[in-house]
RNA sequence: GGCAGGGUAGCUCAGGUGGUUAGAGCACGGCACUCAUAAUGCCGGGGUCGCGGGUUCGAGUCCCGCCCCUGCUACCA
């Protein structure tokens, strides 16, 4: 890890209700795609993922299923994290906020800000709208019609709860500051327009804790409260480097936290401002993504027609959801997800240009030339470096749907060129010294594409590579290597459909 | 209401500082080829560049007005 530079990413924590929906799945894969391609780059890459655990409705959901609030959110921890497996995230780290050493990190963060910033942390009366039947405060979204949504028998008392309050308002000029000169990056552009408004109409301070909330971390030095969402949840990126134990400066600052648009601001201006606070330094960039809408609308579990991600899965495979969320739906803007769109991308991309690539290359290889990869130069070199370059300005700027689609250039040149190269034809007329230099430019394309793959369609690069002989697992190449790479000589197997179509399209 | 972004071929989108016949992919039609997952390649049809004015020799690209869509407008992750 020495002497590499390091790369320290999160996806935000999620909740622990319900399965995680094709909107998470996008956040998940992109983060991972960018984490990927970090370490083609030769970045130290530490990727961290998690759960967000001490939500109120947890107890509600585990009440409702009969087991304690613990089991509950170990269940759903387990879901979260068997889908992630399924779609190849390649996170370094897990964290859920309930375990011991989150609970350490958000108590030192507190009592680091108390001793250094004392006035920053004070007691005050927050008043609100309080449902007794929920038995917590409402916001404004959760009330209808002067009622609670989920008990609108009830009526909504106004209450006054003393809180622990953190001086949000104090930090505005420098969070502000932060962002203008770019020292905090936040993206896309127009995530930033935003959060630099907000900042401008300024800040009001905010309660830190609860009472009467005995499912969250005790707050230090009260232990009638507990920690309110923003100091716990946002903490975990903080609480996973081993904070505040020596070491933990080995990770922090995170060089990128990855998060949907809707929490960019508790990002941007919270959580900066909370790290402020305490001395610490703050993130390099915050990356804000869009959603995933279904037939208009966004993608949730309230909507019932949407598909799920497990269908999505199951449809052409984890690589193929993979690719479509990134090339099709794209990270910065909302997207729409359809069947007929899926398989389109699906088909003609992944099937019939790059799998078809593969799979007649290798045949061709095999054919002619008895599956050793002969030596030989060709045209095709030179369009490959130009398209990797472009790949490698895209991905470096996180354009991931760019990225997808410099690759998948590189494919349809390929096939562009055996058209042009007529390699049977060489073959016939027995032009042996130019049907080595075809096939070995092929190889090389195939190796390559493999390799520039990896980020997108992580399971399919290894598979690749494996054809090709590949010493050593394909995550070990680096994107330098791709300029000289030369499978001259080595043995390749015979290639499978790596992306096959379904005889007639599911309904 | 205020602020920000957007409305370009059937669909998804590219189109730095204004300049010859507005581009790509998909879909569609024709042709070629056979190594390959009836795959690939080539050619082609298809657009009042949201609407109306203006500046300019010349505007999708600048200015004004209008219409429509989206996001943000803070203690819900």
């Amino acid at each position: 890890m020495s002497g590499l530079p390091k790369f320290y990413l999160t996806t935000a924590i999620d909740y622990s209700n319900g399965d995680p929906h094709l909107g998470q799945a996008l956040e998940k894969i992109g983060a991972d795609c960018i984490a990927r391609y970090r370490r083609l780059r030769g970045d130290a890459v530490h990727f961290l993922m998690g759960m967000d655990e001490h939500s109120q409705s947890v107890i509600q959901a585990a009440a409702r299923a009969g087991v304690t609030p613990a089991q509950w959110v170990g269940r759903m921890a387990d879901t979260f994290a068997g889908y992630w497996r399924r779609l190849h995230c390649s996170n370094d780290d897990w964290i859920r906020t309930t375990e011991p050493r989150h609970a350490r990190g958000v108590t030192a963060l507190l009592e680091r800000i108390q001793q250094r910033q004392p006035g920053d942390l004070f007691v005050a009366d927050y008043e609100g709208l309080y449902c007794t039947g929920c038995e917590e405060f409402k916001t404004e979204a959760q009330i209808v019609n002067g009622h609670c949504i989920e008990h609108p028998t009830l009526e909504l008392i106004r209450t006054r709860e003393r809180n622990h309050f953190f001086r949000l308002s104090a930090y505005r000029d420098a969070v502000l500051e932060r962002i203008r000169s770019g020292a905090l990056a936040v993206e896309p552009q127009i995530r930033r327009n935003e959060v630099v408004r907000l900042l401008e109409d300024g800040l009001q301070d905010i309660s830190i804790s609860r009472q009467r909330q005995a499912w969250g971390i005790p707050f230090p030095g009260d232990t009638e409260q507990t920690v309110y969402v923003w100091f716990d949840a946002l903490t975990n990126y903080l609480s996973a480097t081993g904070f505040p134990d020596a070491g933990y400066e080995r990770l922090w600052p995170a060089d990128l936290h990855v998060v949907g648009k809707n929490i960019t601001r508790f990002h941007c201006i919270i959580w900066p401002a909370m790290l402020l606070a305490a001395d610490l330094p703050l993130p390099r960039a915050v990356r804000a993504h869009g959603f995933v809408l279904w037939e208009g609308t966004k993608m949730s579990k309230t909507a019932g027609t949407a598909v799920t991600l497990g269908e999505a899965i199951d449809r052409h495979g984890a690589d193929a959801l993979r690719y479509f969320l990134l090339r099709e739906v794209g990270f910065d803007n909302d997207g729409e997800f359809t069947w007929e769109r899926f398989d389109a991308r699906y088909s003609s991309e992944l099937a019939d240009t790059l799998g078809n690539l593969v799979k007649r290359s290798l045949d061709m290889i095999h054919r002619y030339r008895g599956g050793v990869v002969p030596r030989g130069t060709g045209a095709l070199d030179e369009a490959a470096l130009g398209l990797i370059g472009a790949y490698q300005r895209a991905m470096d700027a996180a354009r991931l749907d760019e990225g997808a689609a410099h690759w998948m250039q590189l494919a349809a040149r390929a096939n562009g060129y055996i058209q042009e190269t007529l390699p049977w034809e060489l073959a016939k007329a027995g032009k042996d010294a130019e049907l080595d230099h075809v096939l070995a430019s092929l190889a090389r394309t195939v190796g390559r594409l493999a390799v520039l793959g990896l980020p997108f369609t992580p399971a399919a690069a290894a598979t690749v590579w494996g054809l090709l002989g590949g010493s050593g697992p394909v995550e070990g190449v680096r994107l330098g290597e791709l300029e000289t790479f030369d499978p001259a000589g080595r043995q390749v197997a015979k290639p499978p459909i790596l992306f096959p179509k379904p005889k007639a399209a599911p309904a």
